[in-house]
DNA sequence: GCGACAG
DNA sequence: ATCTTGTCGC
């Protein structure tokens, strides 16, 4: 990895369904900011599009950063998808009100799928490819992997 | 009225 | 999210 930013705050906002942004953006800007290297893409643990109004957190982190966003989540916040086939690779379309929102995406055979969203910049074709892209044999893309293992003190800015 | 509900 | 050892599988 190239480079890791951690900053510590108070929150002051609930976790409430549908507005997890309020909540975690104002420090996840502050890292951003610090970051000495502007990221060409970023991965954000929760939904892009696939939110009730269409404005999950890394849609929200996109537009105010001006970055291309990536909306991966571990479950699901809204809409309907078929079962998905087990092995890495298979997808289907999640839906909403009518409309595709996003997709339930197997990233390794056998495991729980990832909700993936486009959040700002990016289309959703090219937002799977990248999640298949940095796996790499885990469910979760490696940026956040290494990100909730930093911040949980399990691995050393450098490591 | 009854569930569902990112982290 | 968080509590948390051992255990199942490749």
């Amino acid at each position: 990895m190239v480079g890791v930013e951690v900053v510590q705050g108070s929150i002051d906002f609930p976790y409430v369904p549908g507005l997890l942004s309020f909540r975690e953006s104002p420090l996840i800007i502050e890292a951003c900011e610090r970051l000495s290297v502007t990221p060409d893409l970023v991965f954000v643990d929760g939904q892009g599009i696939a939110h009730p109004r269409r404005f999950g957190i890394a849609a929200h982190l996109g537009l105010l950063l001006d970055i291309p966003t990536i909306g991966c989540a571990k479950s699901r916040l809204c809409g309907t998808h078929r079962e998905l086939g087990i092995e890495a690779g298979c997808f289907e379309e999640l839906t909403d009100d009518n409309e595709t929102i996003g997709v339930a995406l197997r990233t390794r055979h056998g495991t729980m799928p990832v909700y993936v969203s486009i959040g700002h910049k990016i289309g959703l074709e090219e937002a799977i490819y990248w999640v298949m892209k940095c796996c790499r044999g885990y469910r979760l893309p490696e940026p956040t992997r290494l990100a909730h293992q930093v911040a949980g003190g399990n691995l050393n800015a450098g490591t």
